[in-house]
DNA sequence: GGTTACCGGTTTGTCCGACAATCATACGAT
DNA sequence: ATCGTATGATTGTCGGACAAACCGGTAACC
């Protein structure tokens, strides 16, 4: 028989209301968009004050499992939106020390395929969004934050068109983290967004043909037109990623 | 002038405070392992009440922002672990209805480019921290359940021997999401342990002679495996991803 | 001297009760 | 039908309380 014994886990009152919600929401017990029960009929049930049912709450709404519709106050279960999710990933990879070329690689590796997948199983109404997404990457010349958010977006109506939410929200991450640098980037070289809004345009050209090698192949140069990009502008790849200035816009709709 | 009005946030109290403490921390103002002032005094520091501090700390917590170190009381400043920030990764994704489908697509995309940076990248630490992941998954023969875990355990090395983080932290939540089918496809089909035992055998040796090529070709192969596997074992490929019975562990440590 | 026991101060986890502001809804007035 | 109002429910925040656990130091004991 073993003298050792495991570290016993203390699990607090609030962290098992958490996990038994959370539980609930995850086997679909509970469906998204369905009310949760006030705060007040919460505590009776789980016979803890309401402080308690509190602090639970705010931890799942953290998670994105819960959340308050505009204009209501019971929560509501709902799915962790894509953007909220990533944040809390690129929280914990600045953390880590995260660098340029770091991210760099991992574009490198994930946007060509990418590409590849979503000109193969784009629609017809993804087809549009592209296009309008590049459209107004390309609009934006000589608002350069403008034109950041954009080519941001351009990345993202891709990752929607290959009908894989895993994709999608892969990419996130790294398109928060690259923000910064490219900033940077597009305000240094003057003729860097004339590149991107290229690419964009050969990207679209090869969805639109459903040419998946194409779309490989051009997502493969505009990556490694960043880099170059990286180079001119004076950006060390070995740079630690830096958090945005840019605070996070919460509780925001359209 | 516009005759709209924006939609105005109300930002609760809470929130603010973890936005503050928050936003001290990813500016690294407060480092990691530095302890946070007591309860009481944040309540004074912000003027708030301690119920109010609690919920803040609460969403900083389930973030990974903060953590209480075993044995003390007092939260500490900490960088948000891998496997907990891909935790709420894999939950969003589950419910997306992620498919296995999409798990395995975006497995098929990640991993051999991620192996072909191993071999590249790899010290003499991780060679010996991949073969030992080796020799463990070989090890579990017949038992499944260790199997599983272990075959995670050695992407996950392989994934550090990278020494990118972004690409270890966007590996994590897949082969969460791969846990389930995996468990399944093992227990179903007797040769399939061999199978990944050799498939671990070529990478490492590839790793070994730092052959980035060979370590890409094995890695497709091995992937391009599960989906065979899959076929066998009668795992529809359009069949959503299940949230995996084992509970998360929570605050477990060696 | 090293171990053990005890003690006071801190801090957390949880509870109770309270109140203003907001939301939902129904009702009545115009 | 639109608007204003009364009423009840719910949240956000507050104040205070207390047991349990932890921390540091001091006294007691072998």
């Amino acid at each position: 028989m073993s003298v050792e014994f495991a570290p016993l886990v203390i699990e607090t009152a609030y962290r098992k209301v958490a996990g038994a919600i959370g539980a609930r929401i995850l086997s679909r017990a509970l469906r998204e968009g369905e009310r949760l029960p006030s705060e007040t009929e919460l505590a009776r049930q789980f016979a803890v004050n309401r402080s308690t049912v509190r602090e639970a709450l705010r931890e799942l709404e953290s998670r994105g499992l819960v959340q308050r519709r505009p204009g209501s106050k019971l929560m509501s279960v709902s799915r962790p939106h894509h953007e909220a999710v990533a944040e809390g990933v690129s929280h914990a990879l600045l953390l880590h020390d995260v660098t340029v070329r770091d991210v760099w690689e991992a574009l490198s590796i994930l946007e060509p395929p990418l590409a590849q997948v979503a000109a193969r199983a784009r629609t017809a109404q993804d087809l549009k969004s592209v296009a309008a997404a590049a459209a107004a990457c390309s609009a934006a010349r000589g608002d350069n934050e403008a034109t950041v958010q954009r080519v941001a977006e351009f990345f993202r109506s891709l990752g929607r068109a290959t009908h894989n939410p895993v994709l999608g929200l892969a990419q996130e991450p790294l398109l928060q983290l690259l923000e910064p640098s490219l900033r940077v980037m597009i305000d240094k070289i003057p003729q860097a967004p004339a590149r991107i809004v290229t690419a964009q345009r050969r990207l679209l050209e090869a969805l639109e043909a459903r040419d998946g090698e194409a779309a490989h192949t051009w997502m493969t140069r505009h990556i490694r037109d960043f880099s170059k990009g990286y180079e001119l502008a004076g950006i060390k790849l070995e740079m630690r990623v830096t958090s945005r200035p840019t605070p996070l816009k919460r509780h925001a709709r359209a």
